[in-house]
DNA sequence: CTTGGAAAGTCAACAAGGCTGACGTAACTT
DNA sequence: AAGTTACGTCAGCCTTGTTGACTTTCCAAG
């Protein structure tokens, strides 16, 4: 059990120790935390990119592409050939703006829907499953540290998503 | 243990949109937790897998091969790739076992501690702005999501690590 | 209305780091 | 003596990232 907080502020959490723990525990965490839509996807012809861009599609629909490369924080050239295997089986829908006939706004197709509530629904029982586990203080400290680590410009990207409204 | 929190507690923390939330924290995270070891690598001809096989080495001196493939989870394919330009460039030295002569036990030359430091050093200074940021209670509710997402079999390996303390 | 520049798409080439399959060798185990 | 284990290696493939160069479209400012 790690300590109890150190009323003396001893900091004990703070050791090279503690921190290379929690440095391994990333890494073991985020193999967990990706196996499970890897193992579905891996018969398809699809891959971690794309589920990334499914994702933050479904979490933002009409976003355009040039959001989902702030975000994704990957080159266009990379972001499109991942958006045109959607578009083309008919999974992503892009139209043409409005208002700015240049862009292009992202739509998940009912295909596309479907697969997301796939992957969505296997990564989310891990995390359910964790959270339950863990217990509430324990997922507030979670969310807390982790944004804590973020790049400032990438924090405000991960604030600026939907919300949950209280 | 955290208690299964019983008809009394809303379990507000396990809705869909908090499950989401907690996916793409980790996503965010994770980017920032790789940036600056990222950083510094980018300059010379090595990458995360160099970083990792460092890391691990680092972390449990002698180590052998199929240890270290154990734990990085990848093919000695690949991990041969990685392993013999470090022991080429001289950051690795790869002993011949002396009970079992056909294990190599890996140990990190002089060279070698050197870049793990660098490395190791960067991305401590960022976990330690995290945590100092968040505060103990918090670490340790991070720790324990973490340790709950992992596959058991990770969480073994993880927990096997050279602990902390008493 | 013209023009500058942003947004998007595309082609080509390349690299890192995964993977499989096949094979070889030395050394340990039965 | 035979089988298994640990390691290394060759060859080839895939995904996903990168640069650089170029075009088309089209908004907006001069």
């Amino acid at each position: 059990m790690p300590d109890p907080t150190p009323s003396g502020e001893s900091l004990l959490f703070l050791t090279d120790e503690q921190l290379r723990k929690g440095i391994e525990a990333m890494f073991f965490a985020y193999r967990g935390f990706t196996a499970d839509p890897d193992r579905i996807l891996e018969n398809m012809d699809y891959g971690r990119a794309h589920h990334r861009a499914l994702h933050f599609i479904h979490r933002s629909p009409g976003t355009t592409v040039s959001n989902l490369l702030t975000i994704l924080g990957v080159t266009k050239q990379s972001l499109n050939r991942v958006l045109r295997s959607l578009v083309d089986d008919g999974l992503v829908e892009a139209r043409v703006g409005r208002k700015d006939k240049r862009e292009r706004h992202l739509y998940l197709t009912q295909k596309g829907q479907e697969l997301e509530r796939e992957l969505s629904d296997a990564q989310r029982a891990r995390m359910r499953a964790a959270y339950r586990a863990a217990g509430p203080q324990a997922v507030a400290g979670f969310r807390t540290v982790l944004e804590a680590m973020m790049d400032p410009e990438l924090r405000k990207q991960y604030q600026g998503l939907k919300e949950a409204g209280p």
